[in-house]
DNA sequence: CACCGCTCATAAGACCAGCTTATGTCCTCA
DNA sequence: TGAGGACATAAGCTGGTCTTATGAGCGGTG
């Protein structure tokens, strides 16, 4: 930093590039290792986790070797009757649990955009919700009927409706102020828009809650208008919102907030693991609502029965 | 969820299975195709992103091919002046940012376990807070600081107050009501103990918020008489919390609870994630002090300077 | 209109990581 | 003292991923 003993400036955490991408995973284990390091953490001994992944022992022995190699530290303990987790083992091994959950979901997400035909359960789901809360959901199913086979396809609110209404669809999910019309729903959710900003900004430090005309004054990152995130906070606001610059993902207003660029308006479902981690901070937002149902649908009378009826028992509150 | 059409039992989702550990890395791209992905949706290019990542463009090419075989999904559009991700491909792209960003927090924390020696900031801290915050820290200090090499040591509030003052560490992070003597602090954040259940447990679906006596009352899914939090809990009922189970770590009580178990407490830092993706829900409490502080701590007298002082205003609120 | 530059695809060979089988060592318990 | 469990070591095989070399489509430009 400053250099040792200096001063340390402000914000003094630049963070502009957007994660250097590379050479990651020369220095993480792959996922099979991290799955094994679990496995051993579980059972309390190699040739048991070994067994459990369905590998010899000297395999699994070898790759826990090279994962401690690789890291540079030493994660079990072996002994002649069996095999613990150092100290620094036991929190690699929660650090590693992380990664495997995170595949877990992309697991059970790319399984149902795999899924096409033979499958007994079709959703149909706004991208915020396919993007942040179906594959915890679809893990939900697995766990609890393993054999229902679910495909997904995810659109905006109008794409749902209409692949509901042709029958292409059980189940849709969306978020909005309305519902389309054809469809019956029921609530199963609110998505809050929240204001944040890099913790350098100086709104990262304020207690006052902003008001709606200094939120309509400021300049903020915002999605391209129409998008559904925007359509809320132009409501909200009388359609006054004032753009720094609009962009077209949830992904690069993201990113661009982290770098600093300025306050943005997204939901706090896209922003939870960065608020957590400190990457963003939740500026307070007085006498504006910003929330939106989210919200489960399908064709009117048709009530969602069997498998659809299983998801939809997951996701209420 | 009730059953398919015939009739589930109410707790239908049995998920006692700590996720039936396996072959998840045959079913998941590795983090190096994963990167890739993420480049080529940042750059719109498979050669750009295979420049990015110092590899060839066939290699690139291949890569992302045999992910889209593996999945089953076309990612990516190629045409002669580019490439862009599909609906699902930027559907997977999200999800593969997810396993992406654990891993970077993975490789934080591991670079900082290994660098014992020439390290320029050793840090001390107790479990929780390495756990589920100090990843995130480094992660930030690294962009901006990226020539810091920081070291870790975890333990519990007594071992990190053994450093600090045998000069073994520059820098300390606990948790707990009290600050160990010989210490100055600051607090830099506050976490709070929280009643969790699996969604099918009653409590579940309450509104009206428990009573102290109600939740000693209750048998609970608890850690080990003089954890941290135990501690915290035993004090805010007056000593009288009444164990179901007891756990020896805070992820067999997630798993626990997760499976239905019966309502556990936890640290709100440790369920972020399960509440997020419903795999537990957070049960509403009157009346019972569940806090507490967590604090960076130094040798009475030594402020933090330098790499030290750089991490500290990472963490502050 | 032909050329250059960009893109991606294909093919052939090198290399390496991880797996298996076979065996050895250490410890514990009967 | 011998049986059994747990981990380590060694040798050979295999598959995936890399590289180099080359082909082919599209688009702007002199």
């Amino acid at each position: 930093m400053s250099g040792g003993s200096g001063g340390t400036g402000d914000s003094g955490v630049e963070g502009l590039r957007p994660t250097v991408g590379g050479m990651l995973a020369h220095r993480v284990p792959d996922l099979g290792a991290l799955e094994l390091l679990l496995a051993v953490a579980r059972l309390g001994s190699l040739g048991g986790a070994a067994r459990e992944l369905g590998i010899t022992q000297p395999a699994a022995s070898s790759r826990i070797r090279s994962m401690e190699r690789q890291l540079g530290v030493a994660l079990v303990d072996r002994s002649p009757r069996g095999s613990r987790l150092t100290d620094a083992g036991a929190l690699v091994t929660d650090w590693a649990r992380r990664i495997v959950e995170a595949a877990e979901a992309f697991d059970a997400g790319a399984q149902a955009l795999r899924d096409r035909r033979d499958s007994r359960l079709r959703v149909a789901a706004s991208m915020t919700i396919a993007e942040y809360l179906l594959p915890g959901w679809l893990l939900a199913l697995r766990a609890g009927r393993p054999d229902t086979a679910v495909s997904l396809h995810a659109g905006n609110s109008a794409t749902v409706a209409e692949r509901l209404l042709s029958d292409e669809a059980d189940l849709g999910f969306v978020e909005g102020l309305t519902v389309p019309s054809g469809l019956d729903s029921v609530v199963i959710g609110h998505d809050h828009l929240i204001v944040v900003t890099s913790p350098a900004h100086p709104w990262a430090r304020r207690r006052r809650p902003l008001e709606a005309g200094e939120l309509a004054a400021t300049p903020l990152i915002l999605r391209e208008k129409g998008s559904g995130t925007r359509q809320v906070l132009d409501a909200a606001l009388g359609g006054l919102a004032r753009p720094l610059i609009e962009l077209s993902s949830t992904t690069a207003v993201k990113a661009a907030a982290v770098g600093g660029a300025g306050p943005a308006v997204l939901s706090e479902l896209a922003v939870g693991e960065e608020l957590a981690m400190r990457r963003l901070v939740a500026v307070p937002v007085a006498d504006v609502s910003l929330a939106r149902d989210l919200r489960a649908v399908w064709p009117t009378g048709h009530r969602p029965v069997g498998p659809a009826r299983d998801l939809l028992s997951l996701t209420r509150v």
